[in-house]
DNA sequence: CAAAATCGTTGAGCACCACAATGTTATAGC
DNA sequence: GCTATAACATTGTGGTGCTCAACGATTTTG
């Protein structure tokens, strides 16, 4: 550098090492950092982070009522979801009351102003995975969806799909591609 | 719910919401958070942390030597280097000294305790990879590092491989898999 | 009826990262 | 040659996000 600067340096775009770029575990570091700032950029407008529209998500298919099974549903910490409660509250998305049945528990229940809302986030995350795969064509979309949700099975059992309907399958529907109800790409 | 849970619930293994595990996007981020939080505890053992192991090797390919040219290829922030800096050094896996053609800048260079730390850790990188990306076969693992990669020239321009010697170039060193050389996990 | 466990809530602590000074040295303008 | 401006490494500070340990209320267990 000092003196002996070669003419194969971009002094303009400074570039990371050939070894790092070669990793997918690294590439996978930074995009998924990447892919978080840019969804998080994305939700300013809404007043709304990625987690609470995984929290409207659960709550939408019904799969979690009580705060607890929500923060287990998305690996959240139950102290950090109070919070994010709160504030779904406060938008009257949500409702939060007792369970009669257990009176330790809160019942979460979505508003039709949070059923909304909920319509809007989807709109959004689809547009943001759109965007981001932009320089991906829809078969490389769906190749990519797949070999990731393999990983996910095993890095993060939440995603497996065992028990589930009939998402993702091995013939995944790759051809609509945008066709696909809602995507979204929220919480970390 | 509270009294008409059906038998679709795997009340053993919460899950997460469909639309979430269908969006690429949000697999990305869930595993690029699972791979900095994998790498970080190989890590451990080490004394050192995966952005240590990053600078050492932009260090050994020689393209950079200054602290600002090494924060600007690897994305960091000046002032986290300085304290990353002085952790390797330390150690005595660098040296730094001042330029003399230029006595603002800090010269820094690999010593060959740092060489032969960056050979371990390349070897623990590698081992890294190659448990993260387990649950797919060599085809996979190339179609997967091109499609990442394809990504990463877009969001993260570092990675452009314009002005490279020939990494990773359209047609993949697919077959070769594992046989690339240290593969890094490192720095998020 | 007492002890232990569960649930939601609160608050403290910690790591991380971006950002704005500071002191030193080099470059540009006159 | 002298002054003003910019670049460099360093230090310090603030905000943010997350983990973890109490706490009160309620239920379950023995």
């Amino acid at each position: 550098m000092t003196a002996t600067t070669p003419e194969t340096q971009p002094r303009t775009a400074p570039q990371l090492p050939e070894e790092l770029v070669a990793s997918a575990t690294f590439l996978l570091k930074r995009l998924g950092f990447a892919a978080k700032e840019r969804t998080m950029k994305a939700y300013e407008g809404t007043g709304l982070h990625p987690y609470h529209h995984a929290i409207l998500l659960v709550l939408d298919e019904g799969s979690a009522e009580t705060q607890g099974s929500i923060a287990d549903a998305l690996g959240y910490d139950r102290g950090q979801l109070v919070g994010l409660l709160d504030e779904l509250e406060e938008q009257r998305l949500i409702e939060r009351r007792r369970d009669p049945e257990d009176r330790r528990r809160h019942l979460v229940r979505l508003t039709s102003d949070g059923k909304r809302a909920l319509k809007q986030l989807r709109a959004l995350s689809k547009e943001i995975e759109k965007e981001f795969l932009a320089p991906l064509d829809d078969r490389e979309r769906a190749s990519l969806h797949a070999l990731l949700l393999r990983l996910a099975e095993t890095h993060e059992p939440r995603c497996a799909l065992a028990a589930r309907g009939s998402v993702g399958l091995p013939a995944s529907p790759a051809g609509t591609g945008l066709a696909l109800p809602g995507k979204n790409a929220a919480s970390g």
